[in-house]
Formats: C-alpha cells, sequence, structure tokens
DNA sequence: ATTTAACTTAAGAAATAGTTATTTTTAGAC
DNA sequence: GTCTAAAAATAACTATTTCTTAAGTTAAAT
C-alpha cells in the first residue's frame, strides 16, 4: 500500500511514516504543495494525506486538483486549522477525513485503515499479513518478503509456510504436517516432508543468517527466530 | 437518501432530525440498542448515525452486529467518549466515522455526505474511471484506454478486466473470478477463464513493456503493475 | 561403530497454464 | 422467423511449472 505525505513540518512527517512503515505502508513524503501534487498526479497512491497551510500550494487547492483528475484516492487532511468552517472548508475541497493536530498516531491509523477498507470495497480485506521476526507473508498477493526482497513461492511452499508462521515456537511432527498441509493421514513412505522442508530452507533461509526453520531430530520442526 | 439515527438522548436526536431533514434526507429515530438494531437490519438505510452509551445493546456491539450482515452501510459513531482508546474501538468494531461531542451539526453534515458520496460511488455514479498504471477503464462510455490507444473489448472481456481492475494487487483465484465474472459456482470442466486471460493479454499487456496480468501458477491470477 | 534420522539432488509424473482452432450461442438485420 | 456476424464456450494440443518419489550423502543418536 502506498501512501503519500505532504507535510511540510519535518518532523510530523517523520513520525507518520514510521509509524506507517511499521505498519508495512510504503511511504513516500512531499515537502511542499508543489512537489505534492506532481507527485499525486504521477504515481498510483493508495491514500493521501495533506496538511493545509504549505509551501507553494496550499492543501485546499492542491485537493481540489488531485480530486479533478483522481476522484477515488482517499484524502485525509491533518492540520492546525480546527474550527468547523476550517473543517466544512476541507471537506468541501474533496477530503474524504480531516484531522485535527495535535492528533494521536493510532487515531490516524485507524481513520487511514478505514478509507483503504472502504476503497478495496466489496471485499472489505485489509492487508492481512503474517510475520516472524523479518519475514512477512502477504497472504493477498501470496507472495513473501525477507529484507526488502521479494520470495516467490509454490503452492505447496506457501501452505507450508503459512502453517508454520501460524505455529511458531513450537514443534511441528512430520504428521501432524501432513495432515494440516497435503489433508492426508497416512504415511506414503516416502520423505515429502523433508523435501519440502529443504525447498523451503534455500528460499527463505539460505540467504540470510539467522535461520527460522530448526529441527528437532526425531520430533520434527520448529519455526522460530534466534 | 434514508438515515438512521440511534440516540436515547432525545434532544441531541431531534436536533440532528431537524438539520438533516433540511437538507431532505428521510430521518428515522430510534431512542435504544435493541430497536436501533432490529430497524437497522430490518430496513435498508443509506447511513447509521449512532451513539456508543445506549439502553440494552451498546453501540460498539448494535456496529459489530450490523457489520456482519450489511457490511457496506456507513456507520458514523456519535459520541461524548472522545479517549483516542474509544475512538480506536469505535474503528475496530467497523464503524466508518467517529465524532465526539460536543459537536456542531455543520460538520456532522459535512461527514455523512463525504460517507454518502463514496457510497454512492461504489455503484459507479461519481466514479466512472478506473485506472491501474497507464490502463484507463471508462465505464461510461464502456472503453479501455492505454498508451492513448483505444482499445476495444467484448462484453466479456470487459466484465472480466472491471473485475481485475475493482481488485488489483490481489491474487484473485479461478473460483472467485467464475463467481464474480461468470455468475455461476461450478466446475463446467473446460478452462475458459484462460481462454479469456489470453484473449485480455493480447489486448492490454501484449504491446506493451510493462505486463498488468500475472499468473501466480496453483493460485490464479493477480492484476497490477511492475 | 552402528543404526537411524535428516538433508540434498535429480528425474519422471502429474497438474496447471497457454495457445489456437472449432463449435455453439447470441443478438441484430432483414 | 431466418440469416449473418460477432461473441462465447468448448476442445484439443503444447508448454511450463509443480509435485512426488527415490537414491545417495551427511549428520545425529545410541
Amino acid at each position: 500500500m502506498q501512501i503519500l505525505i505532504i507535510e511540510d513540518d519535518q518532523r510530523v512527517a517523520e513520525l507518520i511514516r514510521r509509524g506507517l512503515e511499521e505498519e508495512h505502508f510504503k511511504v513516500t513524503i512531499a515537502y511542499d504543495g508543489e512537489l505534492g501534487k506532481k507527485m499525486a498526479l504521477s504515481k498510483a497512491f493508495d491514500l493521501i494525506i495533506t496538511d493545509i497551510i504549505l509551501p507553494k500550494i496550499n492543501g485546499l487547492d492542491l485537493c481540489k486538483d488531485i480530486r479533478a483528475s483522481k476522484p477515488e484516492v482517499p484524502i485525509i487532511m491533518l492540520t492546525a486549522l480546527g474550527t468547523t468552517d476550517d473543517k466544512v472548508e476541507g471537506f468541501d475541497a474533496g477530503a474524504d477525513d480531516y484531522l485535527v493536530k495535535p492528533f494521536e498516531f493510532r487515531e490516524l491509523l485507524a481513520r487511514i485503515k478505514v478509507l483503504l477498507k472502504r476503497k478495496s470495497g466489496m471485499n472489505g480485506v485489509i492487508v492481512s499479513t503474517l510475520q516472524v521476526a523479518d519475514l512477512i507473508m502477504n497472504l493477498h498477493t501470496k507472495t513473501v518478503h525477507r529484507g526488502g526482497k521479494e520470495i516467490s513461492l509454490t503452492p505447496k511452499e506457501f501452505k507450508l509456510l503459512e502453517y508454520m508462521m501460524h505455529n511458531p515456537n513450537r514443534v511441528l511432527s512430520r504428521v501432524e504436517i501432513t495432515e494440516k498441509v497435503w489433508d492426508t493421514h497416512f504415511d506414503t513412505g516416502t520423505n515429502f516432508i523433508d523435501v519440502y522442508i529443504n525447498y523451503l530452507r534455500k528460499k527463505i533461509d539460505k540467504d540470510f543468517p539467522t535461520k527460522l526453520i530448526h529441527t528437532k531430530s526425531g520430533m520434527g520442526f520448529i519455526f522460530k527466530s534466534e
């Protein structure tokens, strides 16, 4: 999810960036209205957060300009101007939400999520991800990221990793894995689990110093960091 | 436009009713949570405004109940509880907006209008175009443009592409596509989806360097740039 | 040291995806 | 109603990817 912040107060901008990046959003910052407008129109952002009092182009005009060519992108106004007149003016300019400074980041985050939920619309699902250490699984895109790199997995690899990430810090026996991931209850006499553990290790552990898949000999495997 | 107000303080409820009726909304009032729930579920309201502290059922549980069966109706929480914890709890319960008492009617009205605008947008009244990367779909003229060139699609191709553009950046399984685009729930045993994906690719991806339709083998297709 | 369990690799089987051609259906013109 | 052209669905085939098995190798436990 790409979010654009248009805010000249560097401290505020950084605060929001930090918070949003923790939630796995991709954040871009523009420090004045002109740059903000250029960025908003050139790239496809999922949401825009803008101040009103800005150098070069103010937030209200900016909002109208963006609305004119991108009617669907949600815009949140985040400003010190707190009178009802200000708010109504903001909404009239095309804002979807209006938050007065000082604000708590958690409220901003909640409002962002609501707008993104609405946006993705009918399906209503927000980013659903699993995370263990620095390994992030996105259930929507069926992709896995570690250390900024995308790792592509086959369906069985994905299902196995998903199961392990759902059950970290506990030993998973081969029988259990067979039942939950392969939906079968009997032993085929082959070592397919070892093969898949090996595939996963090559993809998610090989190039990284901290390993996530650990073997408990005679018992099974355990998924954890450290 | 039908609006439901769930509010036990008669003075507040009447104040909102008067204001909304002046704006030509049709207003219904419920004075407790139980009645509010019954009304919300039985009639099709365009928007619901609810207090949190209510007799019988509180606004948060009410909100969850309504969400469960009517995920699309906008809900505004209007309450005296103003801490960030309260707000986050409200949004988590499924609220679309949260306004703290005392409030000015004009702000409430502005927020109502934004939510109703979004809503009608979903039905394609305001948002008449979809865009992903440089591919633009106009829902009014039923045309598609990419890189300045018009691309003509058959009805089924158009519907498939529309569905994919409504749900970008997420894997769409064949089952999902079959249900949403072909309105059928059973497997015909043929590979008609692959055929249509192939048609679309020839028309929207073939002559362009960045592809938009990507295959996740064994999972489905994902519509995105890059 | 011996036995058992785990790891690695490769190759064939099975499943999935892509392409093209052909048949069936649909909608509009006559 | 019949005819025709376009669209949709099916079928047949090829290509690609993924899954499973098996065998050899290494590591761990007794």
